[in-house]
Parts: C-alpha cells; structure tokens; sequence
DNA sequence: CCTTTTTCGTACCGACCGGTATTTTTCACC
DNA sequence: GGTGAAAAATACCGGTCGGTACGAAAAAGG
C-alpha cells in the first residue's frame, strides 16, 4: 500500500524531502539574521543539494513565499482564530500580549517570522512581497472586527476611529514583537504593552 | 594664508573631499535600503576611487561610524537640546512628534538612520555597534531626565517606574520613525503618537 | 539487457562583495 | 632637472551570491 505499483512513476523516485527543507528554511529564517540566510546557506542547513531546491521551489522568491505560507499556516492562523474568539475583550488582549512575549524556545525563536518579513521588505522578492502585503491587511481587518466586537459590547471605547485604532494595535504588536526579537527582556516588553494598551482598556466607566 | 608654504606638506596635495564623501554615505544609508549601499555603491554615488576612500575611513566598519558620529552631531545633538531645554510638557512633546513625523525632503529623508541602524544591528560592525549602543543608552537617559524633570514640576504622573517609561518612550518613538521611514501617511503616525503618549499626558488631575 | 523517464548532485556561470598590491601622478626640496 | 615622499586610481584578490548545464544514477517497461 506505501507502494502502489500501478500507481509508481516512471522514473528515479524522488528523495528530496520538502517539508523538511521548509521547516529548516523557516527555522533559518525566523532565528537567524536575515542576510546570513542564503539560499546556499538554507540547502547546507538543511543538507539538500542546490538544485533540489530550485527544482523544488523555482526560486529565492517563491521559496520564501512557501516559508511564509506555512508559517502563516502555523502562528498566524492560532492568532487570528484566537482574535475571532467571543472572550472578554481583556482576556484576548491578555493572551495575545502573553503569546506575544513567550520566551524562546528551541521550537520557536522569540518574535515573529512575518514581522521580520514586514521590516526586511526589502529582501523580499514580489511574490512574497504581495503575499505580506495581503496578510497585513488580514491582521488590520482582524483587529478591527475584534475592537468593534468589544466596542458593541461596551467592553471598551474607541480612543480614535475604528480603522487607525486597529492601526495602532498592529503597530503595537509589531513594536512588542520587534522588541522581542532583539532579545529584549519579556517582563519590560510586557511592561510596554500595558502602557501602550491602557488607552484602550482605561476607559471612563472603569471608574 | 590659505597654503602656508612654512606647513604645506611634502606629497601630492590631498584632493579627497572627505567631507562631501561623508555626506553622501549618510544620504545613501538613510535613504535608501541598508544592503543596496555597499562600499563599492558610496564610491560611485560620491565619484571617488575606492582606495581613496579606504585610505580616509580605513574600512566599511569605521565609514559607518563615521557616518553615525556626523549624523548624531547633525540631527541627535538638536533633538538631545530640545529634550533638555525647560518648556513645558506637552510643548516639548509636540515638538518631538512633530519633527519626528515631518515629510521626507530632498536633503533629510523620513524616518532616522539611527533608528535604522539599530534594527540592522548584525550589518553593523563592532565599531558602530558599539557607537549605536553608547547612543541608545543616552537616548533613553535624556528621555528619562526629560520625564522626571516634568514629573517634579507635576505636569505628568508616571504611569511607571521612571526607567521603564522612558524605555517605553523611546520604544514609541522608534516604532513612529519606522513607520515613517516605511513611507506610512505621516497624520496616521501622528494618530498613533497620540494614542502611544496618552498615557502620560491624560492623568487625573486634568478632569 | 537495453531504452526511456525522472531525479540526482557536481561543477560551473557571471555578478558583486569588502579589501588591497601596484603603478602612476603630483608636489616640495635640492 | 633630479629625487624622494605622499596621494592618486587601475586592476586585481579570494569569497559568496542566486541560479543552472549537464552527466550520473535509479527506477519502469519492453
């Protein structure tokens, strides 16, 4: 059954294990700087040959396109049904800040992958560069739909309009996690984020 | 008087123009992506031949520093006095937003290369590491004298121990020049600003 | 066994990098 | 004019980059 014969190709089999390689470029590109991980340096790590790769992928582009899809697949995701949960407003926030600013981990590098693609835009090719574009809208718009959620339920009261609000939480999540990125300790991160989001969350019918 | 035949030197007379050099490494690097400005691309955008400019800076690490000692004397130094001088909060803070979310123009690009060299920390060398370093940590003093002086006088209650607010300040305003830098609508930035610094400016004792 | 098909990896391409050896030019001094 | 010293630029170094040409290897079909 592993081996259906009718079902066999033709051909060599094909050896080259691409979940692996994914997972080692994605692990690549999240731990280490950026420009230290070359499309050479990424086949060394994950011991696949050069043009496995580029059979693989096609390009630089695309295979960072295919590092973002499945982290998107991974974090994101988690983060985005955590948002589109019906919990307390201070009890996403919570969770969110506390995610935001877990410590390292041998499995995942402390910050964001998809943050590190936003300010190294430049290293993108289009492909990718499109594809970050799009998420980020994603996030803004899932900020939003859970600010006006807390908002109809009188949990919180808008500081400005519901868009640059939902602008101002991503930047915030974004600086947080920058912050964590550079190795920043978590306990003054967090200590940021609570200055930073008290303008959501002290609102006049707290007193 | 201007080629004093007692003190001229021996040689061929210097032609290397190390100033104008200067200025073009830091309009480079400010502007334009970091890993787009190598040393070979300053020769070419200054017009100068590449020994000369290693005969004047000694190697790239030494450039940058160079280029982040003129830079802080250009534009650090003045926001360092804005900080010190003794108005009033708010005046002073509007002040620094206000600079800070200012438009690009010809001669000063949005954003702060300093700001920019701290996020590529692993393309600098040990040199300007060291410089950006030093620099970060009398940023977030000056933030500190500035917050405490207010304090004293009760123009602001500190949401935080002294220290952290100040790091929180000075993580706000990076956040807020990297948007800039990134090209964002400077009046959404100033909206974030708003948000970011309400913390401190809206405190009981305005009601 | 031999051909066909598919995948494999070695070895290479031109471009650019940071940095330098070397020769030529331009001056002061004699 | 000849000579020594300092600064000029050409032309080069080894290394790495993203990307690929091409022959060897491994399977199925005959």
């Amino acid at each position: 059954m592993a081996d259906d014969p009718t079902t066999r190709p033709r051909g060599r089999p094909k050896t080259f294990d691409r979940s692996r390689t994914l997972e080692t470029a994605i692990d690549s590109y999240w731990r280490h700087d950026f420009d230290a991980v070359s499309v050479n340096e990424i086949c060394r790590r994950a011991g696949v040959s050069k043009p496995g790769l580029y059979r693989e992928f096609g390009n630089e582009d695309q295979l960072m396109d295919a590092v973002l899809t499945r982290y998107s697949e991974i974090v994101l995701g988690p983060v985005m049904a955590t948002l589109a949960e019906d919990r307390p407003f201070r009890e996403t926030l919570n969770a969110l800040i506390e995610f935001v600013t877990r410590e390292e981990t041998p499995e995942s590098p402390a910050g964001c992958l998809f943050v590190k693609m936003r300010s190294l835009r430049w290293r993108l090719g289009p492909i990718t560069r499109g594809h970050v574009d799009r998420l980020r809208d994603q996030t803004v718009a899932a900020y939003a739909a859970w600010l006006e959620r807390a908002t109809r339920r009188d949990e919180i009261s808008l500081p400005a309009s519901l868009d640059a609000t939902a602008r101002y939480v991503d930047a915030q999540f974004t600086m947080l996690l920058t912050q964590m990125a550079a190795g920043e300790d978590p306990t003054a991160v967090r200590s940021h984020a609570a200055l930073a989001f008290s303008v959501l969350t002290n609102t006049i019918h707290e007193e």
